[in-house]
DNA sequence: AAGGTTCCCAACCGCGGAGTT
DNA sequence: TAACTCCGCGGTTGGGAACCT
């Protein structure tokens, strides 16, 4: 572990935090927030650079987080989103409640990459290590974890049986330009893990993309049915380029209503929206005041004409794919309000609180939904391993 | 019991992106 | 537009714990 330049310069401390510097950090940000990082440690009174606060704080002291070992559907999920995202690990800790980026890289560097070769697959291309050690698609292991959009118009997102005579399972945009995912029954048949093949051949931006789904193979899942008939198939078409490109152009109005695993209930501007309350034992059991009256429900961002769907890409496991494929600024479901800083240096502090707490809830609200999506990945994983 | 090895996790490093001046 | 600061991310590593010989 070495040190940061500037706390080599400052002669700050480096390694494991003590208690007091626990306290210290917790303290100051329940107090004030975290605001600007690099003036946390003088204010907080700590010989820390402001990078390892925030550090301590992500990874350890942030009272939302869930301890303890993963679950096998934990698990399992990483392995799924892994092999969607490569190694995006915020990206799939937004998808797991509760658990870090580094908890889940950790995870994934001392277990899951072991398990996954113990059972012959290649925790790089998640493909089987026999394919991988014969050159097969020698393509794959780019294409897979960096999913690397060059510039294109549309996109194309094929999932794609192995079987020819089966034919693909594509959602398939007008462009010759393609994202293709194939999916291959064969592979992971014997896999303990549902995991599916998945090859990006990707030459195309998702700006201006059009999904849609076009189901030609008889299937356990239907994707027609649970993607297009629902309100889904009315958010394809605001997956444009404005949204791709610069999500947080947006102002979508996102309004958590009591039901968070209801699609219906991210309706965009509803009246019926829930004051959010703490349920986290942390602030019950501390003797910091939390509850103060609720922020209005988050306005996050706010589509020019168009109502952002935000949270219906939450639920598509799909779009948010093909939205993490674009490189967005921010994690899809950890949204970060960057006038928070403004908020926290101009307000009281139990205010300041809680409106960081509402931050977190909301946050947690949209990672509960995320869950869906997490499920649905899986759903598909599953179907698609079935086909 | 002692020494060596492996495993796991917390924390640091370095880079790139975004925002500001 | 360049320079600078800040933040967040993924990669890496130090060190303690657990395990093995």
């Amino acid at each position: 572990m070495g040190r940061h330049s500037c706390c080599y310069k400052q002669k700050l401390r480096k390694g494991l935090w003590s208690p007091e510097e626990d306290e210290k950090l917790l303290r100051h940000i329940t107090r004030y927030g975290h605001g600007c990082w690099s003036a946390v440690p003088k204010q907080a009174g700590l010989q820390r650079c402001g990078k390892s606060c925030r550090l301590r704080w992500i990874n350890y002291l942030r009272p939302d987080l869930k301890r303890g070992t993963f679950s096998q559907e934990e698990e399992n999920l990483i392995i799924e989103l892994h092999a969607v995202l490569g190694n995006r690990w915020s990206q799939i800790a937004a998808q797991l409640p509760g658990r870090t980026d580094n908890e889940i890289k950790n995870l994934w560097n001392s277990c899951l990459k072991k398990k996954l070769r113990q059972r012959g697959i290649d925790p790089v291309t998640h493909k089987p290590l026999s394919a991988v050690e014969n050159g097969e698609d020698k393509n794959i292991q780019q294409s897979t974890n960096s999913l690397d959009v060059a510039s294109g118009a549309s996109t194309e997102l094929n999932l794609n049986t192995d079987d020819p005579k089966q034919g693909p399972i594509s959602m398939e945009g007008a462009s010759p330009c393609s994202n293709t995912i194939n999916s291959s029954k064969d592979l992971f048949m014997d896999s303990p893990f549902p995991i599916h093949q998945l090859n990006y051949t990707s030459n195309s931006r998702l700006p201006n993309t059009t999904l849609w789904f076009t189901q030609t193979s008889n299937k356990s899942f239907d994707i027609d049915s649970e993607f297009c008939s629902s309100s889904m198939s009315s958010l394809l078409p605001p997956l444009t380029t404005s949204f791709l490109s610069s999500p947080m152009a947006f102002k979508p109005s996102l309004t958590v209503s009591s039901d968070s695993h209801s699609m219906a209930s991210f309706t965009p501007h509803s009246s019926s929206s829930t004051e959010l309350q703490s349920s986290s034992s942390f602030f019950e059991s501390n003797s910091y005041s939390w509850e103060k009256e609720a922020p209005n429900p988050i306005h996050l961002m706010e589509n020019q004409g168009d109502e952002i769907k935000w949270p219906e890409y939450l639920n598509n496991p799909l779009l948010l794919a093909a939205a993490l494929q674009n490189q967005t600024t921010q994690s899809l479901c950890n949204i970060e309000i960057k006038s928070e800083t403004d908020f926290f240096t101009n307000s009281s502090s139990n205010t300041m609180w809680s409106f960081n707490q509402q931050q977190q809830q909301q946050q947690q609200e949209a990672l509960q939904n995320s869950d869906l999506c997490a499920k649905d990945i899986q759903r598909l994983t599953i179907a698609y391993g079935h086909i």
